[in-house]
DNA sequence: CATGAATGAGAGTTCATTCAT
DNA sequence: CATGAATGAACTCTCATTCAT
């Protein structure tokens, strides 16, 4: 009974799983159905008991890092802390996440930036980026943020943590503190007040 | 012959196209061989004496499309202007080539977030990159800019564009020119002294 | 127990007519265990209780449908009534019965014209035709109808119901009552001495 | 250029002609594409430079099949002889074609009574039965053949043809010449006046 | 007896690459 | 150099059957 559950929670994780992995490693393609079964430790047939298709399993997986993501961007976001000191927050949430969970950034920035993408997959989008949104148009009501389209400012402040990841995910410049840090304030000088 | 050789460089050119045109619109995957050959007007055989490999097409075309947006970059880019307006103008000549080519945009981001790349590609990087290290080092020593790395300053820069191309090639937000110019104001604060 | 026997029953019932409705839809493929399964209400490993085999379910299937064809065909067949009229009323039962079991005529035309048939089946078909086997050849020996093969005969005379029950289920030409009449009287004729 | 041609032909011939034995010998299924390029001698791409699928070597075979049926059901059908004789010859014209190629007779039955079969192949039908129905026109108008719908007068001839075919292939009853003439005369007087 | 998740061989099809012409 | 038919390994996905529960 309740093992029987795990078990199946289990496959289906392992699954998502080795297609994250071996995406990450090898790409979008050369990431074969039969080497995922191998690796997940399932045979073949098996995954489509668990997804309808391969495009599925990818689509499942986006939509479980998104979740993740989401989840740890809002960490430690209590009302306390000046607005500032929240925004400088949330980034280093992104930030952290991203560094600790490389596997999951490179999967989002390859799915993003493939034609796979569609409508679809921007509602998601919409739904995470809700509390963001938010918490941007207050810092503009409040005076904080200069006024700007919200899109454009989520846009700015997101595509700086995304070039501090890669930097370090690539190799070509270890974020450090300090460097953190310094990415931290050119973000908020290029939207503050 | 001077008409054979054009044909030569003619269908290269189409090969190159007709690739960078197919992978845009479908992504790495379903941009067969069969298919550029036939979109491209030749036979199938025929790729293989320009090229060695499917491979060698798109590493061949990732090294056409940086030298173009090299080119685009350093546009009207004379010793005269203060050195904000020059940088103003970079950013600009950046984002408008990419919006004026958008499928070489996408490729080149494509290309970046895909396994492939690897350090071969970093140093065609480092040869395009080149003129601009030098202007923000400029910067940066004149006192224009904030002390930082200038991996970490050039990956800002960079990466706002891409978020303000992207915003509106993807219909999100189309920026006109208020939001360009605001775009632009906040990169230059985020890396002003 | 009488109601779990009965239950039993049920099942069988249930996979054999969902098969034979599968079957009659797709064709012999696209008529897969699992479907079977799901349209029958049983669980998949369910059916092996009852059946050895796919092929066996299909074997099953023609047997039955064999004997519900028999039964069908000697209704209202009593000595009373001349020779022809027996032929006639012959005729019209299995003409009736085709008509009136589309699904059962479809499966036995798809089986006898599939490789699958074999000596095996040979037998069975010649247990259902006995009693026609002695009829057509009482007619012979009373001189109703002329000398030949009883196979022949049975042969064309089979062979013209099937015609015509194609005819109307086909939508090519709908069998009402003036043209069953032609085509008994067509058949008679072409065996009647 | 001849021998290009040639071959090509060569290659085409050999995938319907496997196909066509295949598909006797086993059934629509059981009749796999790597078999078919195994026995045809090509590779199995190859298979996909003659045809789009699997669907269309079948569609293709039955074409080619109902149109060598034709050719051989007209031969020797001058306008010289009795309408009775040229119906025999006709009769006979089927019959023995189908008994020199037992392979597409099978091949045709097996494709008529699946469910692949739909309104499309109909209308091929009525391109071959063209010269077939005018006949049986004409024999009604002349008074030779007795009034029904052509449908029907053509359903039952063939059916027969079909009956004393499958009697002789299936080893049931061997059809000599006596037989034949049999059951030539059963189907005539079964449609005359 | 019933279940249904799991199996894995095999199905149809694709595609980068080759080579005789 | 150009051609395009041919190749065959590799791909995604299906399905009859099994077995632990």
């Amino acid at each position: 009974m309740k093992k029987k559950q795990t078990a199946e929670t289990d496959k289906k994780q392992a699954i998502l799983q080795t297609t994250l992995a071996l995406i990450t490693e090898n790409g979008f393609h050369n990431a074969p159905m039969s080497v995922i079964a191998k690796r997940a430790g399932v045979a073949a047939g098996t995954i489509y008991h668990h997804f309808e298709s391969k495009e599925q399993i990818i689509n499942a997986l986006y939509a479980l890092e998104k979740e993740k993501m989401g989840l740890a961007l809002l960490q430690k976001a209590g009302q306390d802390g000046t607005y500032k000191n929240q925004f400088f927050q949330f980034w280093e949430n992104l930030f952290t996440h991203f560094v600790k969970n490389p596997a999951s950034f490179l999967f989002l920035e390859q799915f993003a930036n493939s034609p796979f993408i569609g409508q679809v997959t921007r509602e998601e989008n919409k739904h995470f980026y809700l509390p963001v949104i938010e918490f941007i148009g207050l810092g503009m009501k409040k005076g904080f943020l200069r006024k700007m389209d919200i899109e454009l400012a989520v846009a700015l402040i997101y595509g700086n943590v995304v070039s501090a990841v890669k930097l370090h995910l690539s190799g070509e410049l270890k974020m450090n503190n300090k460097r953190v840090e310094q990415a931290i304030q050119a973000t908020w000088d290029a939207v503050r007040k």
